[in-house]
RNA sequence: CGGGGUGUGGCGCAGCUUGGUAGCGCGCUCGCUUUGGGAGCGAGAGGUCCCGGGUUCAAAUCCCGGCACCCCGACCA
């Protein structure tokens, strides 16, 4: 007889699980699965006709659809079973290859003393993102958005010597952060389980070193679970560091801009690209005025001027912390970047107000740089010399045209635009497109190591800072974007590698029939075979069979019905591309796994 | 934080303008039929109409105050 899941559920001091598992722990035979022969009928997959009104994003409909996830609150949701399964085929991939490069996998708490985060700067500096709360003591305790204050702590006190090191330690951990917007189901979560890597070396060599150990197994993650990535250049932020990357899957419901052409791709945030040329009118010997009365913005002057907006200068006013203004200037079709401006600027900066423009220069809509005193940062799209640019006169209704740089006004250089579509890298034209970010990887340096006492003795005895490297991967983020990649109208489409189950096997007989029989003995052997089997046992009509394994997206659907069977066949659904084939009955299982190793 | 929107059965929605027995489709339960693309007939179950207060003989509906959730933007180690 049958024994269902529920029942081989082994608990501790109960007798029927030696009866069973006969000595051996049957959830053992399979790491990471918790239920190793689901029938559909007795199985809880919430299949939903229609996506939820508020879901927007495909992933976010798709998860919700096929039964994967369900909401909880703003920002938080829980798996259902196949949804876990999915994760955690990813979580078990990760886990393999971190293992691979000498990671030894640990498990730090959540729930931590804010005194160590106010060692560190970061009760304060972390922000709203940081969950707080109170024990019963009433000591301040935080939850985790990640690791390295306890990861550093267990350092300081545990790795002494040089012969201690290097080591890369790892945990997967529910990670908490009161994000200000929650979006696209497990796109955007405040609760997510995330696999942080934090490496310890001696020196920036050794650092080095783990880095590409990281990079090259992230590499290999990213290529099992059967993505769509890249890695680009990315910011390093405001906690410093000495090096980034990000790994970035493409997708439509991407929240990161990626400038992307042959050997190059980089965060909007930090690329730079040649800009496409613009044609400017000869410069006359000086600057000429051009009454420009109610017009304000660049495609208003630009228009009743017959000039490109990249024949215009932008302004753009900023102060910086000691009140003194800086104005930056760029082309009429380009946009400031604030990263590349903060990082020009040596540090933060704040647009100026309106009051603080007409003080120091002029009406808003018409400021440019000729007479002003103020410090004057020009983007390196700006040519000097090829023509002349209209800039605002700093009068009402009137700009200046024929104005060159450095003949007109004095500068200092700088990159602080955002790329544009059509920009090139060593001559081929860039795209943007978006992307979501799936990992991380940075190189934190002594940041940490600092102010924890992190330290280690070299060979001469000598204290030294460890040096310090941390890695993420966002496990849910790399189910999601498969989902975005992969679907077509009918559903999900999983990479083979991270699907919650490699066949759906669908049967159309009734409890009883010969093909009830043949699909009984069918799932025994594709199990022996060793395809994990998701098996449709239920009284229900062939069309709603279908459709939900479509939209459960296993790589291989199975379908035993009369039809086939009088010819001694099965059919075997290939869920990417749909393409139908059929085995024969006789060893079907072994034609079933072959057909199963040559997907993607 | 700024802007927009939504809360009515498990899901999707109508009803609200003009106050008067809480409805529709899907799903669910039972029976019979059906079984290669979300099937049919019949009989049922299931709702503090987000919460609190107010107006009124009477509030899903009108008024006041909250809360929750979603989308766009800002933000995002």
């Amino acid at each position: 007889m049958y024994q269902s899941p529920v029942r081989r559920v082994p608990r501790a001091g109960v007798s029927a699980t030696v009866r069973h598992g006969g000595g051996r722990d049957p959830w053992r035979t399979r790491p990471g699965y918790a239920c190793a022969m689901p029938r559909l009928s007795e199985y809880l997959l919430p299949t939903e006709r229609e996506p939820p009104a508020d879901a927007e994003a495909l992933s976010h409909k798709l998860l919700v659809r096929a039964g994967l996830i369900r909401q909880v609150g703003s920002g938080l949701w829980s798996w259902m079973p196949a949804g876990w399964r999915a994760h955690q085929r990813v979580v078990q991939i990760i886990r393999e290859e971190m293992d691979a490069i000498g990671g030894l996998e640990v498990l730090m708490p959540i729930l931590q003393p804010a005194e160590l985060w106010k060692r560190s700067g970061r009760y304060e500096s972390f922000g709203e993102e940081l969950f707080r709360l109170r024990d019963r003591k009433d000591a301040d305790m935080v939850l985790a958005p990640t690791s390295e204050e306890a990861v550093t702590t267990h350092a300081a006190a545990l790795i002494r010597s040089y012969r201690d090191l290097p080591k890369i330690l790892y945990h997967f951990q529910t990670k908490e952060r009161d994000e200000p917007r929650p979006r696209a189901a497990v796109l955007r979560s405040r609760e997510f389980v995330m696999k942080d890597s934090y490496s310890f070396d001696r020196d920036r060599e050794g650092l080095d070193r783990t880095y590409e150990l990281h990079a090259r197994a992230y590499d290999r993650i990213f290529d099992r679970c059967g993505l769509e990535w890249y890695s680009v250049e990315a910011d390093v932020g405001a906690m410093g560091g000495f090096g980034a990357h990000e790994y970035m899957a493409p997708c439509p419901a991407g929240e990161n801009d990626v400038v992307v052409a042959p050997g190059y791709a980089a965060n909007l945030e930090v690329a730079s690209a040649e800009p496409q040329p613009v044609e400017l009118p000869p410069a006359p010997a000086g600057p000429q005025e051009a009454p420009t009365p109610g017009l304000v913005t660049i495609a208003q002057v630009a228009g009743a001027l017959g000039l490109p907006e990249g024949a215009l200068l932008k302004a753009y006013p900023v102060v910086l912390p000691d009140g003194s203004l800086v104005l930056v200037m760029l082309r009429g079709d380009h946009k400031v970047n604030e990263i590349k401006l903060a990082l020009a600027l040596g540090g933060p900066s704040r647009q100026a107000t309106p009051e603080e423009i007409e003080a120091q220069l002029g009406p808003p809509g018409s400021i440019g740089p000729v007479g002003v005193s103020a410090r004057i940062l020009l983007d390196d799209a700006v040519v000097a010399g090829a023509g002349g640019y209209v800039v605002g006169a700093n009068r009402p209704g009137l700009h200046l045209s024929g104005v060159v740089p450095g003949r007109d006004f004095m500068f200092e250089r700088a990159d602080v635009r955002n790329v544009v579509a059509g920009d090139t890298v060593a001559g081929h034209p860039v795209r943007i497109e978006p992307a979501i970010e799936v990992g991380n990887i940075f190189k934190l340096g002594t940041r940490y190591s600092d102010v924890l006492g992190a330290t280690y003795l070299d060979h001469a005895g000598v204290s030294r800072p460890i040096w310090m490297g941390c890695y993420g991967i966002g496990p849910a983020r790399i189910a999601a974007a498969a989902i975005e990649q992969f679907a077509d109208d009918r559903g999900i489409s999983w990479p083979r590698a991270i699907a919650p189950f490699d066949v759906h096997l669908v049967t159309l007989g009734k409890d009883g029939s010969e093909e009830r029989e043949l699909s009984d003995r069918l799932y025994e052997e594709l199990r022996s075979a060793g395809l994990d089997t998701l098996y449709d046992d239920r009284d229900a009509g062939p069309g709603e069979k279908f459709a939900d394994a479509e939209l459960l997206g296993c790589p291989l659907r199975v379908t035993i019905g009369r039809r086939t069977l009088q010819n001694g066949e099965i059919e075997v659904q290939v869920r990417r591309g749909q393409e139908a084939r059929a085995l024969p009955l006789d060893d079907a299982a072994a034609a079933t796994v072959q057909l199963w190793r040559g997907l993607a």
